[in-house]
DNA sequence: TATTTTTTCAAACAAGCGTTTTAATGATTG
DNA sequence: CAATCATTAAAACGCTTGTTTGAAAAAATA
């Protein structure tokens, strides 16, 4: 069966774009340290040298990656939050808008890349745990200021809550997130089958009630035992 | 200042021992392929080969780490099961003493390690995200019929509760679990200063009452919405 | 003490790593 | 067409990896 059409219909992207691709899915399974040059310049069937040449480094091509995959999905939490607020008038958004708008972006773009042939699930799990330096200072940049803001946020919608409960619960919150989500392909083993990963959107509203349930329960209750 | 005591009062550890001690702590920094048998050697102040002597391979040495620190746990989670189930007499323990079971002993280990020299709570982290498939294959092997017990259990605690959506929950309790313990390291970070990662039992206690009362409200609300 | 077994040690092995180099391509512009 | 640029290609560079080797040292057994 050959194949000759005019166009193949496949445009096949730039390189820079697969070399970015390749190194999300590769890093995603096999972390930095698994993830080598060869096997990116081999999954994007592309040269060894290219990836050298586009972005310099091994360490700059995963910054860059990581970076184009995550901006976006602060940006929406930013924006959910502060369609809640105008929705509220001047009522302060409540824990369970605050937990939708942190924990929904990142479900719709899992959802649409688990469609796709790498898991936005893993590399969420891969970067919380990866202990190389350039990615903890890079968390404690994309982090740290959005971490501030639901915390004012949080503080306004249990304004009798110490700012410490506050900061701990939020940490409980944010674990269980992320928790959540590296663990998500092992779902299927881990409920003997029962549950299945297609189901990202069930798995995000139960996750967001979770987290919201375990919140506000836990802040109201025996903060000194 | 010379110390020439008749006996240096330092037995030195067995070669063996001492080899899986500095797996642990490098294991847990730096995962499996961040592992290196020579730095797993100078860690144990040891020469290269002792490890290939004594185990065979660095898969072997790590897969004996695994077990050794984790069998203890679990022997200890179905111990207060059992414990808490007598103490009711008839009745099933409820979801607070289920989870007490399940969170606390890895408390009690991860407060005895965090005063020593490596950190129990990076290497759970590791060993749940780290992809290598003899991990995955023990992890399969370890946590599986745990879990199936955990999943009788809260059958038991919640008959009316379809058994679905106990898997769906004890999934998402035991991912926070997870995800809170692997990010412990992070808490100052996270928190701005406020909660300091030695509060350990703060923080255990917390989780357990997090998770209980994520469980019960999220089993208890919208199951099919 | 003599002999056997277990354990340590330094050195070497092939294989794989990130990166660099140099030449050959392809595209763009004059 | 000629010339300049950006991109690709193959090969090689030191360096580190897990593992093996064979002899030396230590411990255990007789």
């Amino acid at each position: 069966m050959i194949s000759s059409p005019p166009k193949p219909a496949k445009p096949k992207l730039s390189t820079r774009r697969r070399l970015i691709d390749a190194t999300a899915r590769l890093f995603a399974e096999h972390g930095y340290n698994g993830l080598t040059m060869r096997s990116v310049a081999q999954e994007a069937d592309a040269n060894l040298a290219a990836a050298n040449y586009h972005f310099g480094s091994k360490d700059a091509l995963v910054l860059e990656m990581l970076r184009e995959r995550i901006q976006p999905i602060n940006k929406r939490r930013i924006a959910l939050l502060e369609e809640a607020r105008l929705r509220n008038g001047n009522v302060a958004p409540s824990a369970h808008e605050i937990f939708h708008s942190l924990i929904f972006p990142i479900g719709e773009e899992i959802a649409r890349s688990s469609k796709s042939r790498w898991s936005l699930a893993q590399l969420v799990a891969r970067t919380f745990t990866e202990p190389v330096c350039f990615i903890e200072r890079m968390h404690q940049k994309f982090f740290s200021q959005i971490a501030k803001l639901y915390h004012r946020e949080l503080s306004l919608a249990f304004p009798n809550a110490p700012s410490k409960e506050i900061h701990w619960h939020l940490h409980l919150s944010v674990s269980s997130m992320l928790g959540a989500l590296a663990q998500h392909r092992r779902l299927r083993d881990f409920t003997d089958g029962v549950c299945s990963e297609e189901e990202v959107g069930e798995m995000i509203n139960r996750l967001i009630h979770f987290v919201t349930y375990g919140f506000i329960y836990g802040i109201n209750s025996s903060p000194t035992e």
